[in-house]
DNA sequence: TGCTTAATGTTCATGTTTGAACTATTATGT
DNA sequence: ACATAATAGTTCAAACATGAACATTAAGCA
């Protein structure tokens, strides 16, 4: 038996999910370049979107919603903190944890940040139509669901 | 006008896609996780995919259909040459150009990393139909397309 | 109460990715 | 032919992510 004769490429799941990750690494990237005038990564977008929808998340949670280390978050934060954008404050119940939040200052780059994102979002999606677009969402959130347990 | 009145998180497209997002992103730390056993990381595993189905490409061709600098093809191939996975043959017409091949064990190495990859993109993607599989397929590499022009 | 275990965040060493500057080679235009 | 542009690959420093080891604090339990 040839290894070869059921190659992935052969696979539609393989061969589409190929086309996915190709799309996603492109979006990534054009959404660096066009958050460049606002002097925000990618990354630090998405803290900011967590802190605006989570306000007065720990640092742990946060890491958790990004898929990152804790660590990462130390070394993301910092950045961000000076730059006023939101600030640490030690939580009065467990002294170990500090909770986050936006200043006036992080919202309102983030609402900036997010019409550029938007925009792109709509652009990269303008293909599809609402119908492709809510299954694709749907779909989506199945594989993180079923790759919880693997 | 308020700007919070159109917030990206209303809009299905913007929510969808974050949903793609997040679900490549686990997909590639879980991949990174079973190919540890075979000392491959996601990113030299795309290296030995592409020279496989497109032998004799150069340094520059892999750096863009990998969608990355092409540095980062200098930094990444020394450590598959030295494991014997591939070799760099200077290019007879053009002397610039250093062609790419997998050797046999390069070659057996992914054999056996597609299993890995296969396995892991058949448990994410066995929540859709082949339909709805395809159709993903179908409207990411629309995404990829229309991006190129942005 | 004490002792052990777990959780939060930080530090640090390591490995990766990036972009700009550089060398060598080829293409183009006058 | 010769000067200029463009191209392929490399080097290097800086930014970034990662995971293990650590300090501090909290929780569980004898």
């Amino acid at each position: 038996m040839n290894i070869k004769q059921d190659l992935p490429w052969d696979n539609p799941r393989f061969r589409n999910w190929v086309a996915v990750a190709r799309a996603c690494h492109v979006v990534e990237r054009t959404l660096a370049v066009k958050l460049a005038p606002l002097d925000l990564k990618p990354a630090q977008l998405d803290v900011l979107m967590n802190l605006y929808r989570h306000p007065s998340m720990s640092q742990h949670d946060l890491a958790r919603r990004l898929l990152v280390g804790r660590s990462n978050i130390t070394m993301l934060l910092p950045q961000l903190e000076t730059r006023g954008l939101l600030r640490r404050e030690s939580d009065e119940k467990d002294k170990r944890v500090l909770r986050l939040t936006l200043t006036e200052a992080g919202e309102a780059l983030l609402m900036q940040a997010l019409k550029v994102h938007m925009t792109l979002i709509e652009k990269a999606m303008s293909q599809s139509t609402p119908e492709q677009c809510d299954m694709i969402g749907e779909q989506m959130r199945k594989v993180a669901e079923v790759l919880k347990t693997a």
